[in-house]
DNA sequence: AAGTTGACTATTT
DNA sequence: AAAATAGCCAACT
C-alpha cells in the first residue's frame, strides 16, 4: 500500500461527488477507508493538477467553507466560482449550508 | 537528518 | 453547548 494508492483512492471518492453537492475532507477520508485522515485528503488535493479530472472544488472543510489560504488563495477564488456555477449557494460569509449541500453517499 | 507545516477532524474537557 | 487538546502523515525546510 503506497501513498500513491491512497491518493488514488481519495481521487476515486472525490470523483463520486455529484455536481451541485459538496463533501468535507473528513467525509472523503472516511469513505476512502481512512477515517480521521482528513489532512491527507487535503494534501492529495493540493498535489492534484487541473487536468486530472477530479472535482477537487467540491471538497470543503467541515465548517462549510473553502479552506484555501495564503498562496492558494487565487485558486480558492476559482473554487468558489465553480461551486456557484454548479448551483451551490454560499451565504454572505462564504459559507456553504452543509445541511443542504452535503453529499450523502 | 531532524523538525516544522499544512486544502483537517474527532475526541475530550 | 462551546472550547481546548490530541492525532494524523506526507511534503517542505
Amino acid at each position: 500500500m503506497t501513498k500513491s494508492d491512497l491518493y488514488a483512492r481519495i481521487y476515486v471518492v472525490v470523483k463520486k461527488i455529484p455536481s451541485g453537492r459538496v463533501a468535507t475532507y473528513g467525509q472523503i477520508a472516511h469513505l476512502a477507508g481512512m477515517p480521521g485522515q482528513a489532512r491527507l485528503v487535503g494534501y492529495a488535493l493540493h498535489q492534484l493538477s487541473d487536468k486530472s479530472g477530479v472535482p477537487w472544488h467540491r471538497v470543503i472543510n467541515r465548517l462549510g467553507q473553502i479552506s484555501l489560504k495564503g498562496s492558494s488563495f487565487e485558486n480558492g477564488r476559482l473554487q468558489e466560482k465553480i461551486l456557484r456555477s454548479e448551483g451551490v449557494r454560499l451565504n454572505n460569509q462564504g459559507c456553504i449550508d452543509l445541511k443542504k449541500f452535503r453529499w450523502i453517499e
